[in-house]
RNA sequence: GGUCGGGUGGCCGAGCGGCUAGGCAGAGCUCUGCAAAAGCUUGUACACCGGUUCGAAUCCGGUCUCGACCUCCA
């Protein structure tokens, strides 16, 4: 197998992949609290962690992809469960909360074409592990009971073990100094740093299970740890999760982990950037967003236009899943402009054919980029780069294909392998789909034929002005029209 | 304030000591009844000031500036 560099947050080096187990990967990556509509991004992450679970399966290793999805304990700024926020608003039970914007999210990553992970564990159906978990963190002596909560003493757990803060880069000296102002803001706590495994309930609370120490639900932190273990051990390759989730989430579940077993959960942590609007990181919160529907149908006051799902999947490509990603409509334009050349040459490249044996002219340029790319996305998934490689064969591609190139020069074993990079990293690795053939028309299709040949007759008559008045009133409906050499076609647009 | 990451041509976005990606837009050309579409070719760059080096967008120091995180967020 190739030799893959990861970057590794943890380390914050770059560092030689080697899985645990010689062929096998054991990936966990934080999932989406279901509580109201995914946005885009959300979509940029799950996205990124697509790609690179797929480059993954394309070098040969068997993946087992964990991706929860957080239906409890994720609490709001005033304490308020995030679900139960969710039920109030569409007056519905937390669990119809939980399915049906699960429902949605799934929706949402299969229009973006994303594959669906190995194992999607939920929260509310691990309760016991967690329950588990926390009694094995008290039992080590990292946890303490105060009022029916549990909470995690981040304090003793730092200075015992040295290990607190390594991942987000966080002095556990500044932490004490912090305590003096915040201490009386937190009820039960012992130190600001500490944060609750385990929440007593309170009484109008929907979503509580009977545990040791009350009627409650687990800490948000803890869900993650106690799924990862349960699903990949308590040691394994990699975690993944939105650079936002570095801290406190991330820090607190290695806590745990180390707490609960003195294991380091993973081994490489990956941490995809930001979706950026304006410069500024896209929030649902403060407005500054655009909504999956809303990239769709182009009604946002941020977009000129509608672009498809594979259009973004195809600017997402574009930049490093490690660097923030600003979202514009110009960059929009640019990367459907772009998707639509590389879908071309890639039909275009599929129907060659060559009769040349032996190697020729062309062979160790194409080979070269073929190899490039593989070297690409070795190199920390490096997909933009390995992308433009992909388009420095367009050219040769369109050349070989409208004859500019003459096909002797290329061999038939390179042009099947060129052929076998272009299909594998488009679909399989890249994920893209190609939008021209999802968009049958239906009725339209007939209608058009029927036009198109009509006009074809005036063309042949030189009668002009009928030909170009049905061009014109085309375009009036929002159809362009284009003579091509074998013919005239027609998109809508 | 603390921690971290950026500032690259008109826009997006890679590269991170010499070989100066790529996409879009622009320009030229080809094709075409005209147009559109498509294709081919192609220019402009590394925030600022010092330093290290034979050589720096890339390393070091400083300045300015933007952003993320610091218990809501992917």
């Amino acid at each position: 197998m190739r030799d893959l560099y990861i970057y590794n947050s943890l380390t914050r080096q770059k560092e030689l992949f080697k899985p645990i187990n010689e062929g096998f990967v054991g990936m966990y990556v934080c999932g989406p609290t279901v509580y109201s509509d995914v946005h885009l991004g959300n979509v940029l992450t799950f996205t990124n962690f697509d790609i690179i679970y797929r480059f993954l399966l394309h070098l040969g290793y068997k993946v087992r992809y964990v991706r929860n999805i957080t239906d409890v304990g994720h609490l709001l700024d005033d304490g308020e469960d995030r679900m139960l926020r969710g039920a109030k608003a569409d007056n519905l039970e937390p669990m119809e909360v939980a399915q049906k914007y699960s429902n949605g999210f799934h929706h949402m990553m299969r229009v973006f074409n994303n594959l669906e992970p190995s194992i999607e564990p939920r929260a509310t159906g691990h309760i016991l592990e967690q329950i588990e978990m926390v009694q094995a963190i008290m039992d080590n002596g990292y946890g303490y009971v105060a009022n029916g909560s549990v909470y995690f003493d981040t304090i003793k757990f730092a200075k015992a073990t040295g290990e607190y803060g390594k991942l987000s880069g966080r002095v556990i000296e500044e932490l004490l100094v912090e305590s003096r102002d915040n201490l009386k803001n937190q009820d039960d706590k012992r130190h600001p740093a500490d944060f609750a495994i385990w929440m007593k309930a309170s009484p109008e609370h929907i979503m509580k299970w009977n545990s040791p120490w009350s009627v409650g639900f687990p800490g948000w932190h803890l869900e993650c740890s106690a799924m990862s273990t349960k699903y990949l051990g308590n040691h394994f390759d990699i975690h993944g999760g939105g650079n936002d989730l570095k801290f406190p989430h991330h820090e607190n579940e290695i806590a745990q982990n180390l707490g609960a077993c003195r294991c380091t959960p993973a081994n490489y942590w990956l941490h995809t950037n930001m979706l950026l609007l304006n410069g500024k990181k896209m929030s649902k919160s403060d407005g500054n967003n655009v909504s999956p529907a809303e990239l769709f149908t182009g009604d946002s006051p941020f977009l000129s236009k509608g672009y498809s799902a594979m259009t973004m999947r195809f600017f997402i490509l574009q930049s490093h899943y490690g660097s923030t990603l600003d979202l514009t409509d110009e960059g929009l334009q640019a990367a459907e402009k772009g998707l639509k050349r590389l879908m071309e040459a890639n039909k275009a490249l599929q129907s060659l054919e060559t009769k040349q044996l032996d190697s020729a002219e062309l062979d160790a340029e194409i080979n070269g980029l073929c190899e490039q790319i593989y070297v690409d996305m070795c190199d920390d998934f490096n997909s933009p780069k390995a992308l433009s490689r992909l388009f420095e064969l367009v050219p040769k591609i369109n050349s070989l294909s409208n004859g500019v190139i003459p096909m002797n020069q290329i061999s038939s074993a390179s042009l099947e392998k060129l052929k076998k990079v272009f299909r594998q990293f488009i679909f399989d690795v890249f994920g893209l789909l190609d939008d021209e053939n999802s968009n049958a028309s239906g009725p339209l299709d007939g209608l058009m034929e029927l036009i198109l040949d009509l006009r074809q007759q005036a063309r042949t008559n030189k009668d002009w002005p009928t030909a170009d008045k049905i061009r014109d009133k085309l375009v009036e409906s929002h159809i362009v029209v284009k003579d091509g050499k074998d013919g005239t076609s027609w998109s809508i647009g």
